[in-house]
DNA sequence: CTGTATCCATGGAGATACTG
DNA sequence: CAGTATCTCCATGGATACAG
C-alpha cells in the first residue's frame, strides 16, 4: 500500500483536513503485509526475533528485518538487545504501539463476525 | 498491500488461528490507497462518483472505479443507479461497512494524537 | 456524468546467499 | 541468533484516451 502525504488532498474538502491527514497518518504506521498481526502478537509479551519469525509463518527473514525497522522508527515498538552470545534481540510495544491495539482487536472482532469464509 | 490468505500461518501458532484470520480478513477489505477515505467520506452520507473523486484530490478514475468495485464486492458499500441523462450514481455504505466506521474512527483519534507533524 | 480499456512505472515482498 | 545484501517478481496504482 502506498503512503499517503499531506499533499494529494482537495483544499475544499468538506471534512475536516485534519481528519483525513489523521486517518491517513494512522493509515501509513500500518502500512505493509505483516505489521498488524506483529503488532498483535506483541501485544502479549515481548518476543524475540525468532519467534516472531515462527508465528508468521511464510515471512522472509528480509521482509521481517525491513518492517520491524519501520516500526521501530515509527516509535511503535522497542528493540532491546541483549549482548549475549549468541545474540538475543527482544521486541516490545511502546505506549504508542499499545495504543494501536484497540484497532486491532476490532478488526480481530469485525474479521471474527464477517470473515467466516476464512475458516 | 499484499492480500493474506488462509495458508501461510504455522499451525503450531501460539495465539487462536481464527484471531489472526479475522485480522487478516479485515486488513484484507481495508487493503488500498484509498478505502479508508473513502468509507470515512459515506459515514456522514452518500456520495457521487465525482463527489468522491473530487474530495480525493488526485486519484485517477481508473484507480477510484477500482476501489469502489473492490468495496462493493466486498459488501461494505452499496451503488445505487439513478436511470437519468446525464447518470447518476451515488454510493452509500452497507451494515456491514458502518461496522468498519469505529476502526476508522479509532485511526482518526490515533492520528489526530500522533501525527502533528502532518499539519 | 460515470465510467472502460490499455499501457506503464513503482515499490513492496519473497528467495537466496552470506555474516558477526 | 539475528541479521545484511542482492536480485527478481508482480500486484497496485496512475496516466491517458475513449465511450454510452
Amino acid at each position: 500500500m502506498s503512503r499517503i502525504n499531506k499533499e494529494g488532498f482537495n483544499e475544499e474538502c468538506k471534512t475536516d483536513h485534519r481528519e483525513i491527514y489523521s486517518i491517513a497518518y494512522t493509515q501509513n504506521l500500518l502500512s505493509g503485509r505483516w505489521k498488524y498481526l506483529i503488532l498483535w502478537f506483541l501485544k502479549f509479551k515481548p518476543h524475540r526475533y525468532n519467534e516472531i519469525k515462527t508465528l508468521l509463518w511464510g515471512i522472509s527473514q528480509g521482509s521481517l528485518t525491513k518492517q520491524l525497522r519501520e516500526l521501530e522508527e515509527d516509535g511503535l515498538i522497542n528493540r532491546k538487545v541483549y549482548p549475549e552470545v549468541p545474540p538475543h534481540v527482544e521486541y516490545s510495544l511502546t505506549s504508542k504501539g499499545e495504543q494501536l491495539i484497540p484497532i486491532i482487536d476490532l478488526m480481530k472482532e469485525f474479521g471474527e463476525e464477517f470473515g467466516d469464509k476464512l475458516e
